[in-house]
DNA sequence: AACTGCGGACTGAATATTCACTCCGCACAT
DNA sequence: ATGTGCGGAGTGAATATTCAGTCCGCAGTT
């Protein structure tokens, strides 16, 4: 095994089972035998957990923004961007509960919590989702077609059903099938459409 | 101090530390002395942590139902038994931070976890806000009111919104006002209104 | 080609700490 | 005296982190 593979497998592993068991729920030597690797070889990648569990979350958040910004295109109508946006944002989210588990985990802790007070101040978007759906929600707001209200409220109209129903479906309360992500990604349109 | 108030006492420090703190973040030495209380005398009232933990979740969630029932009329329209509710919830849990992140941590765990599937199992309601929001939910389907869907997806559709928003404000990020409320709920009708 | 010495990635048992929980004796009431 | 509720030092288990050594591959020598 070279070296940044080791690297890999004790993120990969330690992200499955954070997913799965919670941050406390793990301990690293868990982790180090998921990953078929000395509890001192964690050490030697990551300054401490803490830091582990941060390059895992930058490393979810980089590749969320990836799956949201491919096949997107600026010149789209503003309802297209938005639905596509969201769709991108919906299905990735929904085929990979790993993941899903993980950052809801990390936001709803005291990680979370510093993330969002340092991105406030250094005036960044407040939240991880994406930039580029601020981006409509300025534009929409700018051209009418949004009503006019505070961006974070148009954002909280937009993206809390769909993490709501994202916990329902991982826990199997409910199938996602095509209908059911277009309603939804519909619902969140009017709910902030003018 | 009598008998029961020792047990409150507990409750109440351990509420206000864990939603602080976290779970993991608050040990029993630290309840223990924030509630002027030994630390042998919090296994006199409950077996053990998480069964403090779960006696705090349920009487949240009594006194998150009583506030959502309080002043409520079967007899009023759709429309205002809605407005009712949500406006209760929000304005509840805006005011009450301490009570929201313990719900919060507590649904987004495994306690919250196991909750979930066992309430699923017995067939009632399959959070914890509230019947009576169902019950709205299911008549607006009968009437026409509201888009027929999977009472999930319409649940995550006026809650989801809600959540969000409960913590942008928490967070300092914006200020909650009448106009800002009603906004909020208004957008949440619209997503799911015919 | 064979041998030797060496650097540093890696290991995992040992360590120090933290925590939930127990238990024994005290203080006060009867 | 006897009983009851309580305190808080103590216990053992669990955990993150460390560190003394192992092992592997390569560069230099013969």
């Amino acid at each position: 095994m070279t070296e940044p593979d080791k690297r890999t497998a004790i993120m990969k592993a330690a992200q499955q089972l954070i997913a799965e068991h919670g941050f406390h729920g793990t301990p690293t030597a868990m982790i180090a035998k998921q990953a078929n690797v000395g509890a001192g070889t964690i050490y030697r990648y990551f300054e401490n957990k803490d830091e582990l569990i941060f390059a895992i979350h930058a490393e979810l958040e980089e590749e969320l923004q990836a799956q949201m910004h491919s096949g997107y295109d600026q010149g789209w109508s503003l309802q297209q961007r938005f639905s596509h946006l969201m769709d991108r944002l919906l299905r990735y989210l929904l085929e990979r509960p790993q993941d899903f588990s993980f950052l809801e985990q990390f936001y709803n802790s005291p990680f979370g919590n510093d993330l969002r007070r340092d991105r406030l101040l250094s005036g960044g978007s407040s939240c991880g989702e994406d930039d580029r759906l601020h981006d409509v929600f300025e534009a929409g707001i700018r051209e009418g077609a949004i009503k006019e209200l505070p961006l974070l409220l148009v954002h909280a109209l937009a993206i809390g059903p769909i993490v709501f129903l994202i916990k329902d479906v991982h826990a199997g309360l409910i199938k996602a099938d095509e209908t059911l992500i277009n309603e939804c990604i519909v619902g969140c349109w009017n709910a902030i459409k003018v």
